[in-house]
DNA sequence: GTGGTCTAGACCACT
DNA sequence: GTGGTCTAGACCACT
């Protein structure tokens, strides 16, 4: 099942895509699956249905689901494909974000730390509940 | 001296770029300093001078450097500051970047090891020359 | 009978899509009757089987026929009014695209122009044949 | 100055953002300039915050305007690119709909039609005001 | 002061 | 019943 974590600090709505990205990935919900409604996700999760709106909304942009007004939504052909390129992508850009700061003077040390600092800080949320 | 490597892949501008923000955090051009002009750096480099135009334009640009069309180019008051918080924000990026990645799926080794081929790619470069 | 065009650079299956979505509305294929086999489409137009079998199973997925592996496909209850709904929902969107295009400058001429170029493609390649 | 119709069946974040691509295109806002902020132009224009925010965060999703927690949003670099890139790409997808309707059945004339239709309802809005 | 997130709740068109 | 839009208003982190 989905759950979310109100008290950390990634917001409500990311969490919800990434958890919905996750069950896509791990086919819990194939291809042509129904998601549950907004109204339906707003009151499992206790979560305002304008906040499921926007999650469902950034979902329908990126083309992983499809979203008909008056019959539901769901998971679009190619979902899994294009969660995953997206992935790629944003690692590229990470790739050449290192590149650039290694080149302006930055060395592996500072942007390993950084990186395990932003673990920690998400391990530490987690630790928390 | 200024040196640039024609084979690597950071492209050139961006060299020289790095490399005059270099020479002004170590105070080898401190405020107010005279840039060398385009020909000059150009002739010297042998590159050219629309790369060096590139270059110091997009130092202008972060106001890094003032251009008095005509007199030449002078380090700008608080340059220094300028280049090293411009360091931070991309860092910063960085973060969130890195961030977004580990509460979407990826690891922390995935992303030391993306670090880790930026770097070689770049100290193979070095190697070759 | 049914012609494919292979010159065309309408992907062959979509051409078997349209020719056989053709047939059904015309009632040249009533509800349940069965179409040729692959191997039979295969051999007659000329065309590899898997290109056909491609044609076939988005036809089944659209629920325009149902193949029963080992017996052969047979146009499905309700086919030509799927097919005519779906038309309209492609015209439906269509037309959200050309409000969407409308409202951010464009204007109706290079919309007609634009659907009069698409047609004089469609035209120039029936021509050559 | 920018104006919304609150009457008009297009949504008021979609006028807020046609209105504001059309200043960046008009180059009435120039690259790097200043947009108002989020609330200002709710009380300028009389409309929800939230609303101003919806159309702001798309256009910093389409990297049209950059928006800085705490400073503002500003016009980016080849944000007018970006959006005459946005429209060809629609237009694009306007004439392979346009194909697809016409291999499968559509004439040219229900597609001029169907533009004439969608141009009638965006014009008797206006006629209204 | 700035953008970003979220809740609460209303209303709409469409199925 | 479904998704989409909008208002009203609170709170947050950051500048």
């Amino acid at each position: 099942m989905i759950a979310v974590d109100k008290l950390s600090r990634t917001p409500i709505y990311e969490q919800l895509i990434n958890e919905i990205e996750r069950q896509i990935t791990a086919e819990v919900l194939p291809v042509g699956a129904k998601l549950p409604s907004v109204r339906e996700l707003s009151v499992k999760l206790c979560i305002n249905p304008n906040t499921v709106q926007k999650a469902l909304a950034e979902l329908d942009s990126r083309k992983i689901i499809i979203s008909a007004p008056g019959r539901g939504s769901f998971v679009a052909e190619d979902a899994k494909e294009r969660i995953l390129n997206r992935r790629l992508s944003k690692l590229k850009e990470f790739k050449e974000l290192a590149t650039l700061l290694l080149t302006s003077g930055a060395d592996v040390k500072v942007l390993n730390d950084t990186i395990k600092e932003a673990a920690e800080h998400l391990k530490k949320e987690a630790d928390i509940l």
